[in-house]
DNA sequence: CAGGCTATTTACCACTTGGTAGAGAAGCGG
DNA sequence: CCGCTTCTCTACCAAGTGGTAAATAGCCTG
């Protein structure tokens, strides 16, 4: 049983362009045949390998949300000595967004209300959200972090900080081209916002 | 020639379901069949008052961009003893999150790069961007604005407050339920947010 | 070489999509 | 009553949708 495929086979292009057009022009304006033509094999090929439109969807999400989770997991254990962890966490997930700007196409796609995937997805990052959130009211109970809902400053952090990411591909799209400056400022302001969420002192 | 209808009309009661349908299912998942069953219509009247499925979209982008940008301005006419202008523009954007929810969503779904209907939306806030970017641009050569790029720091607080708006819809479909405590305290860290962004003092 | 397994194909199918053509119907001014 | 406009309807259609069935080819094992 190989989990994994080999990065050139059949199944991984179709992943790959899969990924692209529910990220670029969503779930329902995502046709397998034209999926296919773009791939020069047949729509049935692509249903062979995944049985459903709705299969091609979940296999694509399963596989971004790990490499998300994976990332910020990564970012979690290099800073053992406490050094900044939600610093660590917005780095990374501009890194992603930066790297492949296509996954966070997907992510908001898919974080969208009744949008098929999007109970997949919670399912995925709920772990990792509760994880964070013990986190949290540990550093409150310590007074290291100002005293509030944690889940819903959690959500509040989550929501914005995709669509401060989404948005570099709005940038793109815009003309503002794939400078470093702005992405790096949107950074800074962004690491600015969080850290007056947190800050005790208020 | 009458511009406005009638609220109980059929062009308007069409208008609405559009809205509601384009906002959460997605343009691509909006079918002018079901929009008709919906209404008790036949499908042909709806192409009837609106030549075709992109000609819909445009008037429900023109309506919605009309209200938001109206309301927007009445919050900017409002507080003309200076108090704050900020604020004014969140609480408004934030009346109308709760007031009509679905018209967020809309503003969500069509400023999806390349989507139908995001260069018309453009066109629609053009003109209030700009107007915010002198302004902002004023304030800080009086020194009442730490300097920063207006333009960027307009579009992080575009999406943000789109972003944090829009998460009400899926805090609503979580259970959270539409209590107005978690909206409240949303805004409150929203304007902090937005007031480190703009404090001078940095 | 036979037999099974995997991967890809060709050939269809039922259904839905947005859109066209044209017929009635209702109201209204002359 | 006529003719005009406005609105809604029935009747279609060509193109595309996701999905099923079955055939074909390659490949490894016995």
């Amino acid at each position: 049983m190989a989990t994994t495929e080999a990065p050139g086979s059949t199944k991984d292009r179709v992943l790959d362009a899969a990924l692209a057009s529910f990220g670029t022009a969503g779930y329902d304006g995502t046709s397998l045949d034209a999926l296919a033509v773009g791939l020069g094999i047949r729509k049935q090929t692509i249903l062979y390998h995944f049985v459903s439109k709705r299969g091609l969807l979940n296999s694509v999400v399963d596989r971004c949300a790990g490499e998300m989770v994976s990332a910020l997991e990564e970012a979690l254990v290099e800073d053992q000595p406490d050094g900044d962890r939600v610093e660590a966490m917005v780095r990374a997930v501009f890194r992603v967004a930066l790297d492949q700007p296509v996954l966070l196409g997907l992510l908001r796609e898919v974080s969208r209300p009744n949008s098929p995937g999007a109970q997949r997805l919670r399912g995925h990052l709920e772990p990792l959200l509760a994880r964070a959130r013990v986190w949290m009211e540990a550093e409150m109970a310590a007074g290291r972090m100002r005293r509030t809902d944690a889940q819903l400053l959690l959500l509040s952090a989550y929501s914005t900080v995709v669509g401060v990411a989404t948005e570099i591909e709005v940038l793109r799209a815009a003309g503002v081209g794939p400078t470093l400056r702005p992405v790096v400022q949107r950074r800074r302001e962004l690491l600015r916002f969080l850290r007056a969420s947190v800050d005790p002192a208020t």
